[in-house]
DNA sequence: ATTTTTTAGTGTTATTATTACACTTAATCG
DNA sequence: CGATTAAGTGTAATAATAACACTAAAAAAT
């Protein structure tokens, strides 16, 4: 990595894809894209493109995102390289992955419309093209580790949200029960909710309070850890 | 990344660099190479390599570890992708990062020499190219993580190794003291390791007993925390 | 030979975090 | 106004973590 000109090295294409996660009906999601070409055709993908020369690998992940969203300033992480010879049959691409979390009430409908692009439960995933099986699970497993240390489910959710819609969540991402007063009395503890006055009656007859995410509070505490 | 050919797309020079670390007289140490050309001359700069075309990202980065250290099979694991534009001043370049824990008895020195390479302990780094500094804490965070639920503390160290050792060890890579009657009882419940007749008298008169890690009890255990 | 020095080795108790668990309340619908 | 539905609430048992101090072995010094 020494030399100081490049001209006589090896130059690869290099992709971005993106695990899109959204949160819709207590389920976690991904947005897909359907493949209608051949190799591949009738498959499913992510929403990817190729880095520019002059653009910054992150940079790259957002433009992607926004081309099939309309989202600007998404939650991204990136989950990691992807470089294997033959991964992609058409040749040699090495693709960084980053997975992103959105809203489902703000995206762009048309958008996503336009590029075929169309949401599946974690659990009902069509069959994919190439490794895009393997990111969505690395995708997976890094949420699912961050979630547990940093506030970033909101990210998921309204502005607004009631607790049993934040415990759906954890729920589904972690794909495993948690109990409702263990989880309240963790979140109580964290206090880095507001409640509001309103009560959202969507789901229940009774309601269920509001509430929000309070980032400066967060900034404050000493930790976050559910 | 649906096109079929990819004439028309920017290709990009990838390079790997390693993150090589050692254990050395209790502390955890970095193999770093002296660079002896402008720009950023007589900085130090990761062992690093660009990615052949026709050359898996993993089988990259370990060629660049063999290169520097002759030894083949390392324990090694990605850490990211690092893609800003401007990192190289030399020319855009990607830079995939992976991380290497390798034995101090066991490197090639002359290899290792006619690289211009030599080991830093972490709290002594010297001022390192590009962003090879942020490439080494994102290294030693994902180490620190994963120390503490997978055995690969050992790749660090000898065959065989005393508990003060091990300890020793554990506390250079988390940067924090461990209680030794604490750190014992977790490793007893583990039973992971195997206690052999011998001792090692190099750092006490008494001598304290050798182990070793038993792979296949860890493989039928449950986990591994520590 | 005896004492000193140095590090290895060993259990128990207190504290904290996690888990398990069931009834009451508010509001709507019939 | 009774029935239905999901929201909201506290306590006790268990498990995990943290704190802590002395004895044992061997070599080195006297």
């Amino acid at each position: 990595m020494t030399p100081i000109r490049y001209e006589n090295i090896d130059a690869i294409p290099v992709a971005v894809d993106c695990i899109i996660f959204g949160f819709h009906d207590n389920n976690l999601e991904l947005l897909l894209i359907h493949r209608r070409i051949e190799p591949e055709k009738d498959k499913w993908s992510l929403m990817g493109g190729f880095v520019n020369k002059e653009e910054d690998l992150d940079v790259a992940a957002a433009r992607v995102l926004k081309d099939l969203t309309g989202l600007t300033d998404l939650y991204m992480e990136q989950v990691s390289a992807f470089g294997k010879v033959g991964r992609d049959p058409g040749g040699r691409v090495i693709s960084i992955t980053y997975y992103a979390l959105i809203r489902k009430d703000q995206y762009d409908e048309a958008l996503v419309e336009q590029h075929n692009a169309s949401w599946f439960p974690l659990g009902e995933l069509p069959e994919m093209i190439f490794d895009h099986k393997d990111m969505t699970e690395a995708a997976l497993a890094k949420l699912r580790r961050k979630v547990k240390t940093e506030p970033i489910g909101f990210n998921l959710l309204p502005e607004k949200f009631t607790l049993p819609q934040l415990q759906a969540l954890y729920e589904a991402i972690l794909a495993e029960p948690l109990d409702k007063r263990n989880f309240r009395k963790k979140l109580a503890a964290l206090d880095v909710l507001v409640k509001l006055e309103e009560k959202d009656k969507g789901s229940s007859k009774r309601g269920a309070f509001l509430y929000r995410f309070d980032q400066e509070r967060y900034t404050d505490s000493a930790g976050f850890s559910l």
